[in-house]
DNA sequence: CCCCCCCC
């Protein structure tokens, strides 16, 4: 077998690769080892399992192991590592099924060698095919695309008799928290590795996944050949890393951004909305300007919510019973209901907030941190986000929040006065993200295989 | 040699 200095002359980047040929040698990481599958049709039987390569220009190229090649290999091609492959065969891809590769994918023979190697593939060059999800938001339902996020959270799996599922939340600088749908062992393998490392949120690689439009909601979703890269290397994963980095020096939660229900919604002047005196606006959705004079539950700000129907639930000796679905057992939960008296020109009024006490409290869990921000809030400006009935006539006192955000939080976008300042956070972003990532990286070698 | 894209 060939040592690995002369592996090493011999590789070339996935693109120079000639037609047909069995010689060329590759030096790759793997960035997705997908789950041992069955297979069976009418024409054969069998296991197999799709690995994702990529070399340092960023080239991706599949592959699948058949079989009694997933044995041989079982202690190679792991995540995040990287190999040398030589006499692999290199195959036009089925133009039927999408690839990460436009025209080869790798065939394993028997003769194919693998080796190990610790001379790793960085990912620092990646930078230009992947987008940012403001960009991506452009793009029509269904385009595959490489993205560039940063993640905020991380849901349970579900499961049922077909499939498996998990969602979890992405966003970066100009975008409202977004979606993303992993499938199959993405939810499971990828998913669950996430959910550990939520609380560091992450900078995320997401390639060849989907654009998937529901309901006007854009949303991203995973494909079989989709690979997920946690804290890679490039330029603009660094950038995204530095804005992170602003934003939880001030302590701020990460999830600032304005959704576009409140970008799109009507200003009015709280008068109005209490007064009725409202344009029709398409979507009955409004925002107005004001600012928190007091908090009236501050000491109880949450109540036991039926997980069906969110009513409050009475517990009795630990079972809980639900006037509303009318059973004495049902599973509830914590749920936030704020009360604020708020002051928006001459007006006074009530505004209750339930998921968007979130957006005022944080997610933060400890308690001093809650109170802080609760305390905080007061006498400061805020824009709210109200849902208003038009065919309802009666005055208004008290009003439903969807989304609350301070002033000053409403553009957390670097802005040019701040230029400076961002220099230095990319600097020093620089000099610490290397040796980040990089520890960052080494994490999913361990608990991924 | 596999498999095409799912759900709220």
């Amino acid at each position: 077998m060939a040592t690995e200095t002369e592996l090493a002359k011999q590789s070339v980047p996935i693109n120079k690769i000639p037609k047909n040929s069995i010689e060329s040698v590759i030096r790759v990481l793997v960035i997705r080892r997908g789950s041992i599958t069955p297979y069976k049709n009418s024409r054969n039987e069998g296991t197999y399992r799709t690995i994702i390569l990529v070399d340092e220009e960023g080239t991706k190229i599949q592959t699948t192991l058949f079989n009694k090649h997933i044995e041989t290999w079982k202690d190679f091609l792991k995540p995040n590592k990287s190999y040398y492959i030589a006499k692999g065969r290199y195959d036009r891809v089925n133009p039927n099924y999408s690839s990460v590769h436009k025209e080869v994918e790798l065939a394993f023979t028997d003769n194919t060698v693998i080796k190990e190697t610790d001379h790793e593939v960085s990912t620092q060059k990646f930078s230009d095919g992947f987008l940012s999800l403001d960009a991506a938001d452009n793009l029509p339902n269904g385009s595959v695309l490489d993205l560039i996020c940063v993640l905020v959270s991380v849901n349970p799996i579900i499961q049922n008799a077909t499939s498996k599922r998990r969602e979890i939340v992405v966003t970066n600088e100009l975008m409202e928290p977004t979606t993303v749908t992993l499938w199959g062992d993405f939810a499971e393998n990828d998913g669950a590795f996430l959910d550990k490392l939520k609380d560091d949120k992450p900078i995320l690689g997401l390639c060849d996944v989907r654009v998937s439009i529901y309901k006007g909601r854009f949303g991203i979703s995973t494909i079989p050949v989709s690979s997920v890269l946690i804290n890679p290397i490039f330029q603009k994963a660094l950038d995204l890393r530095a804005w992170r980095e602003i934003i939880e020096a001030d302590n701020k939660d990460i999830i600032v951004a304005p959704t576009k229900a409140m970008k799109r919604a009507i200003e009015v002047p709280l008068d109005h909305i209490l007064n009725g005196l409202l344009a029709e606006s398409q979507d009955s959705m409004y925002k107005f300007k004001a600012t928190i004079v007091d908090i009236l539950n501050k000491d109880e700000p949450w109540y036991l919510s039926c997980k069906t129907c969110r009513k409050k639930v009475k517990v009795i000796k630990e079972a809980a019973a639900c006037t509303n679905c009318n059973i004495d057992n049902v599973e509830y939960a914590m749920r936030y209901c704020l009360r604020l008296e708020v002051c928006g020109g001459e007006k006074r009024a009530q505004v209750v907030l339930f998921e968007a006490a979130n957006n005022l409290l944080g997610c933060k869990k400890e308690e001093c941190h809650y109170y802080r921000n609760l305390v905080l809030s007061k006498d400061k400006q805020f824009n709210f986000l109200v849902r208003i009935d038009l065919t309802d006539a009666n005055p208004r006192r008290s009003l439903i929040a969807e989304e609350i955000h301070q002033l000053k939080d409403e553009a957390p976008i670097i802005l040019e006065e701040e230029v400076r300042s961002v220099r230095k956070y990319r600097k020093r972003a620089k000099k610490t993200t290397n040796a980040a990532a990089q520890i960052n990286q080494k994490k999913p070698k361990a608990a991924k295989d």
